[in-house]
DNA sequence: CGAACTGTTGAATATCCTCAATTTCAGTGG
DNA sequence: CCACTGAAATTGAGGATATTCAACAGTTCG
């Protein structure tokens, strides 16, 4: 199983070099169990893990107990590269599904800033992706009623999904339970079920089972508290490729 | 006014090459004044702005017309990277007080990963210490009571405020409107200073104007919904100095 | 000194949470 | 094939936290 890179050809395009560069930057993939943490807050960290298949979460624990998780991630993204100014491991990454990852150790990225600066600079450039998706985040976590986070999450996983095929029809896969969905929204299980519920009852959505139809787009759109981000394609300012 | 690289040096130590270059990095200074944007939502960009003194706040505007501040930023913080990605800016930045901060074309930031790689590194690591702050903040916004947000925000100021000498006594000049507080929070106004008169009657913290007392840090430190985050210093896996 | 902003307080309301019970469903073993 | 199990979804009732609306006091600043 190789590392889907489509993140990066978004930015840029890569050079033959560059690409040998990624799929070759992890350790052989690792099958991680649905539930397995892949590393716990707290924990050392000496790398950080290429996402290739399945759906993991990256959770943070309060004193409370309760539990925030801060992303949903999908295949093609890289995870606990926020540890990597840390001794200690900032989230729990938990997958959802059964997922596959590799590891990729710190000594190994950094050399990547003097090798092939151009990949380092689009290294740095999808963190500050997930840096405005956080963004995004809070600002809707802070503001916007239930009904409206709802919509924006589904939405959000609509249009993460598209590029990796799992969309059909405006429908798609939700392999989360309703209590990961009111703990990425921050609200309870039983409050994203009335919200769920008065979403199908007003013919927004459609559900059997875990999948979810966006029944009315316009009528979801209307309900997003945010527009979508538009990333920008081969950014001018990127050193020369290597 | 030179840019503060107080964050830089944390990270680690830096060659007097590197030092030059991070000082020479920003054009002219420039003087803002409170309350005028530095830049807004949806405007072209063609860099970022160091921040060299003041008070500056980045927020986003949901279509409700709510406003979250996503950060407060203090001298030393690189404002509008997270647009570096967009052709349009992400956030507004807004000087909560006057303010100076030097723009660095985004031509000139990329030069850096050719040039001075292991500076390239830590301007990546800032980044991830930015996201860091972001997943604490979505963290403690979705699921903490407005007391223990408040307790967060001050101890937070607090801790960033030390290092640039504008703490005495526990105390401190916190130049924010309680609506500002409350933007931040994800809060009314109104119910912020319900919640600031709570701490006040509780003796966890005293005010004077805009200066607060941290009166009970332990108290405060209890309430506190997060334990504060510790960067490492001199990372092994960082490039070699340049 | 007056205008505008900020802070403060009360009353009524809304949203979301807590607790608890019940139903549905997928998977297991008899 | 069916009872059994545990997890997840669903529903109701009551309560807590935070919002909204509104009024008023205090500050700042031209």
């Amino acid at each position: 199983m190789e590392y889907p890179i489509h993140r990066f050809r978004g930015v840029a395009d890569l050079t033959d070099r560059e690409v040998e560069i990624l799929r070759t930057l992890g350790d052989r993939p690792v099958n991680r169990a649905k539930g397995e943490p892949i590393h716990r807050e707290g924990q050392a960290v000496e790398g950080f893990h290429l996402h290739l298949a399945g759906w993991i979460s990256s959770s943070i624990v309060l004193a409370s107990g309760k539990r925030l998780i801060q992303k949903v991630h999908l295949p093609g993204a890289m995870l606990g590269t926020p540890s990597m100014v840390l001794s200690f491991a900032a989230d729990n990454l938990v997958p959802l599904t059964p997922a596959v990852t590799a590891f990729v150790p710190f000594k190994r990225f950094g050399r990547l800033f003097v090798e092939a600066p151009r990949l380092a600079a689009l290294l740095t450039i999808a963190t500050q992706l997930e840096r405005l998706a956080l963004m995004d985040a809070l600002a809707v976590t802070g503001q916007a009623s239930a009904r409206e986070q709802f919509a924006r999450m589904l939405i959000d996983f609509h249009t993460r999904l598209t590029p990796i095929g799992a969309v059909v029809d405006n429908s798609f896969e939700l392999p989360l339970t309703q209590e990961v969905m009111g703990d990425l929204l921050g609200l309870t299980s039983v409050h994203v079920n009335r919200t769920v519920k008065a979403l199908e009852r007003d013919g927004l959505i459609a559900r059997r089972g875990q999948r979810f139809t966006l029944a009315d787009m316009p009528g979801l759109r209307a309900l997003c508290p945010l527009p979508p981000r538009r990333p920008r394609f081969n950014l001018e300012w990127l050193p020369p490729p290597g």
